[in-house]
DNA sequence: CAAAATATGTCAACATGGCTGACATAAATG
DNA sequence: CATTTATGTCAGCCATGTTGACATATTTTG
C-alpha cells in the first residue's frame, strides 16, 4: 500500500541514536525521549491490520463502523444497544444510523428483550456471521503470520502488551469482556 | 472510558474455550480460529493510544489527520509534499485542507525545494514542534508505562510483533523510515 | 527549444460517520 | 400515577475522506 520513500534531507550527523532521558526536572512536559519506534509501527500496523478488512466492506456499501458493530455484535450475542454504545464510545444516533442498515440488509437482527420488553437485544443473522467471521479471518491470518515469524511466544507477549497499553480502568472490564464473549459466541455445529 | 459491561446472555455451557482449527477442507474461507483475543484487544489499545492526543488537538480544533500530517513532519523535516501523501496513503486535496489550515496557524511552514524548485518542502516550526512533542509524549508515557509494567524485554518484542503485523512489502520502507527519521531528526542543543 | 512530464495547488461536489439538541414511545419502577 | 429507563428518530452541523477537472510553475526529454 503505497509506496515510502521519503527523501527528507537529513543532517547526516547521525551518531545521537541513544538519548537516553531528557535532564530536566519533574514538570507536566513529555518526561522521557518520546519511543517513536512503536508509535510509528503501531500507526503503520494498525493501519494494515483494519485495511484488509476494509476493502472487503467498501465492496459492500459498508465502512470500518459497521464492521465494529458487526463484529461486537457476533462476540457477544443477545446483547443490549446500551452496551454496543458503551463499546463503541459513540452516540446513539450515530450507532443508529449504521445499525439501521445492517438489519435492514439482513446481517443484524433485533430481538424484544424477555424480562425487559423495552430491550433490543441484538444478533447476527447467519449472513452477518459469516461476514463477521470472513473478516475476522483476514484479520486472524495477519496476526498468526506474524506470531508464526516471530514464534510462540510472542502470542503472549502480544497479548501482554496490548492490554497494557490500554487504559488501567478499562483494562479489567476489556479482558472480561473477552472472556465472556469466548465463552458465550458460536454454539456451533 | 465508558464502562463495558455486556450482559449478553451467554449459552452458561461454558467449556470450549480451546478449539484448535475448524475441521473444513481447504477453501477461501478462514482457516485457523479467529484470534479473538488479539483482534480485540488491538481495537482497545489503539482507542486509547490515540485517545490521549485527541483530546488535546480538539481543544486547539484539530482533529487525528491534522495530528498525523504533524508527526510525520516533525519526524522527517524538509520531506516533500508527495512524500507526505504516500505514507498517510490519502488524496492531495484532502491533505491541502489540512495542511493549509497548519500552515496559517503556524504549526508548519513550506520552504521552497533547493534543486527542484517545484517541490514545498516540509518544515515543523518550534510552535509545531512543541505540540508534537507533547503529543509524542502523551502516548509515549502510555508506552513506557505499559512496557515498565511487563518488563524491559517487552520493548524489544512489542517492536518485533508490530513490524510483523506490517504488509511484508511495506515492511522495509517503514523501518527505514524509522531509521532515517531518528538520525534526521531534532538536531537538538 | 518545444513538448511532455512532474510537483503542487485549487475549485466544486459528494459520502461517511462522528456530533448536538430536541423530542417520541414504550415499558419498568417507585 | 409519576418518573425513569431503553431505545429510536428528525434535523442539522462538522471533520475528513473521496472523485474529477483544471491551473501553474518547473523540470525533463525528444
Amino acid at each position: 500500500m503505497a509506496d515510502i520513500n521519503v527523501t527528507a534531507k537529513g543532517s547526516g550527523v547521525a551518531g545521537a541514536t541513544e538519548r537516553p532521558a531528557s535532564g530536566g526536572a519533574a514538570a507536566d512536559g513529555p518526561r522521557t525521549e518520546p519511543a517513536w519506534d512503536i508509535i510509528e509501527l503501531l500507526f503503520f500496523a494498525y493501519r494494515d491490520f483494519v485495511g484488509d478488512p476494509d476493502e472487503v466492506l467498501s465492496k459492500l456499501g459498508f465502512g470500518r463502523a459497521h464492521h465494529r458493530v458487526l463484529h461486537f455484535v457476533n462476540r457477544n450475542p443477545g446483547m443490549k444497544v446500551a452496551d454496543l454504545l458503551d463499546i463503541l464510545n459513540i452516540t446513539k444516533q450515530s450507532l443508529g444510523r449504521v445499525l439501521k442498515q445492517m438489519v435492514d440488509q439482513g446481517y443484524v437482527l433485533q430481538k424484544e428483550g424477555a424480562q425487559d420488553r423495552r430491550q433490543r437485544l441484538l444478533y447476527v443473522t447467519p449472513k452477518g456471521e459469516a461476514l463477521a467471521l470472513k473478516l475476522a479471518g483476514m484479520q486472524t491470518a495477519r496476526i498468526t503470520r506474524a506470531i508464526a515469524e516471530l514464534g510462540p511466544a510472542a502470542h503472549e507477549s502480544a497479548r501482554r502488551f496490548l492490554t497494557a497499553m490500554i487504559d488501567a480502568d478499562d483494562r479489567e472490564a476489556v479482558l472480561r469482556l473477552i472472556a465472556r464473549a469466548d465463552r458465550a459466541a458460536q454454539p456451533r455445529s
